[in-house]
DNA sequence: TTGTAAGCGTTATCAT
DNA sequence: ATGATAACGCTTACAA
């Protein structure tokens, strides 16, 4: 900069008016600075830039378990949009769902001095927010909670999802209605849990009597646990409570050559290809995302009150056939 | 930094050896000073600290299509990973392909001054490598071949999966094998399109008798060219050039009633559980991802040579049933 | 082993 | 409208 003020014979803080798009400067000096700086390749220093007192980085911190799994990306893309279209960037990193890497993230994201940071909790937590010294950004927790205090949080409604599916399958008859997913240390495994009882138990169908399978990490764990069921003549129909769960048990539909009506949790790409297409409970992600994101700049902007939110989203029913008998 | 020294009571300078990890420190002096950071709440500031001469951001820029594309991600978890155990932090952005958003990406990224930058070229490329004016950061092209003369390369050996894929189709019977794609506009499609040919030539058949659907941008349109290839029993094999038109085909069978002999570019997460399972010529995404990491970071290090490579890395055909005749 | 002074590339203040 | 000067938080000669 100092390089482009000498060629453009102004001074250093004539050319920074410059590049910030400043109004007020002699166009004659503008074009002498244009030009030194087309001549020099300058380009500015934003790192350098951000550290005065008052500037900001324009960079948003996203953590989240997996990138590579679509849910995130999903998410991930959804926060791209809305800060790139308000010029924020974004760093992501993948916890992988362990704690003491998450808070390795967070303290390498606040050291860099990010602007904002939208988080989903990792499963098996780390450090208390209370001990991290402030100043802490403004922060949104997504798809799980996140135990800071001071921060918004954006949820799906699984709880309810899981008990509109449920009722469902209870309404095309079905009585032994077995949960499928994973373990329900996870918080979106407990709140769908949580639901699939609600509604069992406000339809007089006793929770515990109904088959439960909450080991489900893979879809070949769960094809093994709905092929199980199916031998046992065991369930009458099935709420399998994710993505995983809803493969396995269409693994286990064509080994055992039959099948029992099935809805499951998450939409996936594969849905409707099989016949009859995979009933689920789809989440609304890209908004999950965007609601996350437009939190965080409000934020940001100082638009938001006091208070802090927590949004529940709903989520949608979208049946395919899987939830009917079979003929 | 500077009331932790004085809370400390020592200088500027030792504190500034301490947080990074010097050794020749007093104890004494030290234990002072983790006492004065932990009661300030001191956090370093990696932004001030990287405008240093000699220092860097520990960032890296990842220019991708799209996030919530499965393919992108994977490449972006992989670059995450190895990028992460070399204490680097990627910054994710979404080009849409569009080569004007490309632009202005790599000019943000480079004002934020990253170390280093991957990148998948957008399909209608914008303004030339060559009038960006140096300093350039070090650059791999991902996916495509980018147009750079000093950059380092990876790409996928598309037609060689392709002309593998459609030599196996002839091998079981085929003898019209359709290709079903996107536009010829993109490279990848271009060079698999090319594989295609040159395996139909040196079979001694005739690339141009042969059924062409190069509109296949949705799954959508890829069932409908389908659908009508069927119809008009125009084909008795297809090459699905990519995941999409695999799909629109597997829908069109659905629909149609019947099928014929199908292989696939790009593996999917449903692509085994139709029945007969869906072949296809699979890429070895994190593998591509993982090299073109460790390509940039080579030349991070200074370790690689004056030469810049081009890595075609192998595809592998992966049969799962859908090549062969219906039974 | 520790401290002093200079400088990295910016922007803000305040005078002109 | 423009510019001299002082910060921002940090690291690196170089000296002590």
């Amino acid at each position: 900069m100092n390089d482009v003020a000498r060629a453009a014979k102004v001074s250093l803080k004539t050319v920074s008016r410059f590049v910030n798009g400043e109004s007020n400067i002699d166009p004659v000096l503008a074009d002498r600075i244009a030009e030194a700086i087309a001549e020099l390749g300058y380009r500015r220093n934003l790192a350098a830039a951000s550290i005065r007192p008052g500037w900001t980085s324009k960079i948003l911190g996203l953590i989240i378990s997996d990138l590579a799994n679509p849910y995130y990306s999903t998410l991930a893309r959804a926060i791209e949009e809305v800060a790139g279209s308000e010029g924020y960037m974004l760093i992501v990193a993948s916890s992988e769902e362990d704690g003491r890497r998450h808070d390795r993230i967070v303290d390498r994201l606040m050291e860099q001095r990010v602007d904002g940071l939208i988080i989903v909790p990792p499963r098996n937590e780390g450090r208390e927010w209370s001990k991290v010294p402030p100043p802490v950004p403004p922060m949104v927790f997504l798809d799980r909670p996140g135990g800071h205090p001071a921060a918004d949080t954006v949820l799906a409604d699984n709880a309810g999802g899981a008990a509109e599916a449920t009722r469902t399958l209870y309404g095309l008859g079905a009585r032994r209605i077995a949960f499928v997913g994973d373990s329900l240390d996870i918080y979106t495994m407990r709140e769908r849990y949580r639901g699939y009882c609600d509604a069992l138990s406000s339809l007089d169908l006793a929770p515990d009597a109904m088959p439960l399978s909450t080991d489900a990490h893979s879809s070949e764990q769960a094809r093994a646990a709905v092929t199980s069921l199916l031998a046992e003549d065991a369930a009458d129909a099935i709420f399998a409570a994710n993505n995983r769960a809803s493969i396995g048990a269409l693994h286990a539909f064509r080994s055992a050559g039959r099948r029992v009506p099935l809805v499951g949790f998450d939409d996936f790409e594969a849905a409707d290809l099989g016949d009859p297409g995979v009933s689920v409970v789809s989440q609304d992600i890209e908004r999950m995302g965007r609601d996350a994101a437009r939190l965080l700049l409000a934020r940001l902007r100082g638009e938001a009150g006091g208070d802090y939110v927590t949004e529940s989203l709903p989520t949608t029913l979208v049946l395919r056939g899987s939830e009917q008998l079979p003929t």
